[in-house]
DNA sequence: TGTACATCAGTGAACGCGCGTTCACTGATGTAC
DNA sequence: TGTACATCAGTGAACGCGCGTTCACTGATGTAC
């Protein structure tokens, strides 16, 4: 049964939204288009009305979760904000809504051209916003304190997730958002460069 | 056709090591039981004579790929060594067989008990390790040094496979082993701290 | 040590299933008059 | 504005394929005498 344009865009819509949830929950190989068009509320029959491939809708499901990503992170103003809430317990537990780079990490090098070209973007773009937050230093150690935040955390949640053991888990998120700026809750006010510091100090 | 005892068991240590590599380089989706068997120079028919279920094979091969990285990780002495070796173009690109985390990443996290299992058991070693390397310190402060060096490793290796850009994948590489401690080969000789410090002194 | 037989590692066909993809069809939407 | 028809978004059955797994069989190995 034929449907109104306006709905066909809003089915379309659903659809990547979905896609972009359910591939960071499951890995591209772990869910099924008859599943992902079930949960967008549509049949299987319909999806290549909008996608040529599941390769095309992994592209545009990682553009989105990427996107959402970095609009979910806008209210962030400090690398503290920022850092804690990415190495937040509730980041390691909803990997569906969270950063799609460590949802699907490795998976990602053996995508297609869309999808690798999608989250190069993506990267180029967080690594300028993260130098953009300190207020102090060169553009060059800026940026190279950008690199190293975004493989610190990348790295961090990915390990703290795969790992079987919760207090290992938790040291681990714990130590990673000292180590690259995240802020304690009870401990806002004080700087990320002098914890920091700190840190590297007592090696 | 049969086959003693002694070949029967270095078929299944071929199999396991196989498997080593071939789910490092395509995941544990990407590759087929069929495949790993082909590889190893036997039909598939025989694996269920030395497996219960490819998850079963899984675990073995996770553990097997996990202690091989310890294994070629014994010759460094000094963080230094162990940070190049691991941030270099050349375990970037042979991800078959590098370390285990790097190419598996958020897919263990989806594994069964045996995979996290053996995971767990590694980090943990593998954490002692890196916070014995350093000559100071307190044991503390050691650990968190190894559990952010860790972090940092996993990640940025795990961004410059993902990053379709061959610059911004070996700025990346680049950076992250200055930043985790990784000693330039022209520059072996000025100590790990030194460098780090510089780099956080710059910020 | 040689012989007869039981064992069992490995083979290859087969099974059932779920997957990505295709397609004839349906019926509400959009359009031409 | 109302009517008749063309369009096409979505449906559900079907296709072909590869996968994990099973199984009857083979023939070399291991063992008992």
């Amino acid at each position: 049964m034929r449907v109104s344009r306006e709905k066909a865009v809003e089915n379309r819509e659903r659809i990547v939204e979905t896609a972009a949830r359910m591939f960071r929950e499951n890995g591209f190989d772990g869910i099924s288009i008859d599943a992902i068009m079930s949960a967008a509320g549509l049949t299987h029959g319909g999806f290549y009305g909008h996608f040529r491939s599941k390769d095309e809708l992994a592209a545009e499901a990682v553009a989105r979760a990427l996107a959402d990503n970095v609009e979910s992170q806008r209210h962030c103003t400090t690398l503290g904000d920022l850092v804690s809430g990415y190495l937040s317990e509730r980041h390691r537990t909803d990997r569906a809504n969270g950063c799609a780079i460590a949802a699907l990490g490795a998976d990602m090098a053996r995508q297609g051209e869309g999808v690798r070209r999608g989250l190069t973007a993506h990267v180029h773009a967080e690594l300028d916003r993260l130098a953009r937050l300190p207020a102090t230093g060169t553009a060059a150690s800026r940026r190279k304190g950008a690199i190293a935040t975004l493989a610190g955390m990348v790295g961090a949640l990915t390990i703290a997730r795969a790992v079987d053991d919760p207090a290992l888990s938790r040291e681990i998120l714990a130590v990673a958002r000292d180590a690259f700026g995240g802020e304690r809750p009870r401990d806002r006010r004080s700087g990320r460069r002098d914890r920091k510091a700190a840190l590297v100090r007592e090696r």
